[in-house]
DNA sequence: AATACATATTGACAGTTATCTATATAATGA
DNA sequence: TCATTATATAGATAACTGTCAATATGTATT
């Protein structure tokens, strides 16, 4: 497996946020558009612009625009490069 | 299962460097000394002891002093903390 | 005790981050 | 076209980060 630390490191830092740790989570049950996700949180819209733009830059979240709104989707693919490594670390551990 | 946000995102920083990556990758394989693990980069020992303490206190790691030298170990249970976290996302996106 | 070695702490510094307010852009509807 | 709504960008700012050189602390050996 080749090992792109920078990317991982990255995935890492849009998820070093608790606000974002949160947002992510939301996309776990499906596409969200970002008034909804606004109203779970009590920051401004550019900060959550802000957040969603780390989010999507690192490549673990999708955006789309349909009309006036953006949805945020999780990308799979990335989350599954982000799993594999996490999983593949300490597996010699014994319990 | 209960929510810890700000372990997640305290686990996700002290990985969001691509140093403090690498070091727990190496980590991996098992306890390892602090001058080992600086043979591997260009870094200087007080850069190192920085991100050992980094690691140290989001509770990934261990550290137990051996004489001279520190040794380092992944913490199991926060690492399994963490990997449940992210197997819980996107288990509900369509391949 | 004195030396050597491994690691930690301190202080400094440039760069980055998370947040806000104010403003701009873009899309929809009357 | 004008007003409304959703989102993005710009600029400011306080706090935090990663790095180093210099120094301190702790341990072992002679």
């Amino acid at each position: 497996m080749e090992k792109n630390y920078k990317d991982y490191a990255m995935f890492m830092k849009a998820l070093s946020d608790v606000t974002r740790v949160k947002i992510f989570e939301m996309l776990s049950d499906g596409e969200l558009c970002a008034c909804k996700i606004l109203e779970e949180f009590h920051i401004t819209q550019p900060t959550l612009s802000y957040h969603m733009k780390i989010l999507c830059e690192s490549g673990l979240v999708d955006s789309r625009k349909d009309g006036v709104w953006m949805k945020y989707t999780i990308n799979d693919f990335n989350l599954k490069k982000l799993k594999n490594f996490i999983d593949a670390i300490g597996v010699n551990i014994k319990s």
